[in-house]
This record gives C-alpha cells, sequence and structure tokens, in this order.
DNA sequence: TTACGACATGTTCGGGCGAACATATCGATA
DNA sequence: TATCGATATGTTCGCCCGAACATGTCGTAA
C-alpha cells in the first residue's frame, strides 16, 4: 500500500498558524539546538528557517524559540516550554487522527489512485 | 474566544489529493445540482471550479461529479456514489479529529495569539 | 584580539496558482 | 428550429511565496 500523507493545519487569527512543515522545524531545532542546522535537516534555507522561527515567535503569546548569538559554538537556539508543549499538542492531533480516523483514511485511500499504476 | 479552523487534507500519489476546498465544492454539487451554481455558492470562478472537478474525477479510481450537458435546464452534474462516499469519509475524519483532539485545539488556541488584542 | 560559527536581515528572481476574460458546444423544451 | 443555461476549454495576467544570493553582527575560546 503506497503512502498516504496526512496533512493537518491550524490556523488561529490572521497572522498564526500551525502545520507541519513548523512541526518538523521544532523538531529538528529540538534535536540539533540551532535553526541552522534544523535548517539543513529539514532541507529548506537557513533564511527560511529562521523567517518561520520569528513567525512562529510571533504567533503566540509566548515564544516557542530561544536563540543565542555568539560563542564558540556561534550561538544556538532551544525550545522554550511553550515550544515543547506546542509541538506536542500538534503531534498529539497527528496521532489522534492517524488512529481514530484510520478506518476512514484507508477507505479513502483505496478509492483514490495510486501512484504506481496507470489508474 | 476566536475561531480556530482545523484544516485537513490528504495526499494520496502526487496527483491526487483531497481537502477542505474540494470538500465544499462537491457539498455545494450535492446540494445544487450544477458546477456552475457550487462555483457561485463556494466564492470561486466557474473555471476553477470545474478544473477541480476534473482534478477529483481524474485523482479517483471512480469519478466523483457525473456531470451532464445540454437541456432545458443547460445541464447539471451530481455526485456519484464515490463521491458521496468520499465526502462522507472526510467530513467524518474533520468531525473525528474536532472531537478527539478537543483537548489539544484547545490548549494549541490558548497559546496562540487572537486576532483582537495587539498580542 | 582574532577567528569562527551561528544568528540576523535585506534584496532580487522565478515558478506556480488562481483570477479574469473569451469562446465553443450541447440538447431538451417551447 | 431557435433559445437558453450549463458544461467544456483555451489564454493571459498578476500576485504571493519560497529560493537564492549577499552582508552584517554577536560572543566565547584559543
Amino acid at each position: 500500500m503506497p503512502e498516504t500523507r496526512l496533512r493537518l493545519r491550524l490556523h488561529f487569527g490572521p497572522a498564526s498558524m500551525f502545520g507541519p512543515g513548523r512541526a518538523d522545524l521544532l523538531e529538528a531545532i529540538a534535536e540539533h539546538g540551532s535553526i541552522s542546522a534544523a535548517g539543513r535537516k529539514t532541507g529548506m534555507s537557513y533564511r527560511r528557517a529562521w523567517s518561520l522561527v520569528e513567525a512562529l515567535n510571533s504567533g503566540f503569546k509566548t515564544p516557542l524559540v530561544d536563540s543565542s548569538r555568539g560563542g564558540s559554538a556561534g550561538g544556538g537556539a532551544r525550545l522554550t516550554e511553550t515550544g515543547i508543549a506546542v509541538l506536542a499538542h500538534f503531534r498529539n492531533l497527528e496521532a489522534i487522527l492517524a488512529k481514530a480516523g484510520a478506518q476512514d483514511i484507508e477507505a479513502l485511500q483505496s478509492l483514490a489512485v495510486d501512484m504506481h499504476d496507470g489508474k
């Protein structure tokens, strides 16, 4: 069975949203301790990764990422408690959907054309 | 509390996907019996509505929309059994997510900036 | 005090997608 | 057989967003 990707996205106001891309970025930042490393890991330019971090930090009441400059390592970034919480809630929503919606997802998948055959 | 919109999107192969926009369109077609009326209802041009219908029909093993031309009414469109099923499964997934994920959604919402205040 | 690595920020360019506009076609009914 | 409303399809335009490129800034350790 081919993979069916689920994309979940939450829209709070007009200037605040959260989806898979930002979740992956937060996860990579938590893992590597830097925005640039996270950018490389997730295949996006540092420019874009930083822009997303900025959007995330201004899109929530409390910043999600805490960054620092200078030092022997050049600087770094870590998730704040809020960042950890947001990521956890989002991943949990994905898990809930995948589990509780398995029936419907499988049904839809069986109706859709899969990528291998002509149709 | 401001509304938090949930957007769920399923990606089957590279040429087959289903999300809120197409779901709304299908729903409007079912309700009005024509692509053009559905387009007006959902606020999209007929051109776009028709394009989406074409994408939907070719994105599933069986067409989701059955259309006909001519006649006194000019023509019309109806959902096929598959179309009805796809729409139902999608709406069900949305409902499942909203219900089972209520806790997480509310938590995220409380952390995000809402659209009314400065921050 | 120099060097290094990451943060921070501006600018330009190109591609993809929807909007808008323009036609052509069909067929039951009056 | 003329009409009418909806399907069917092509084409052009403008905008937004990410990609790519460029440059400046910071602070600790060597």
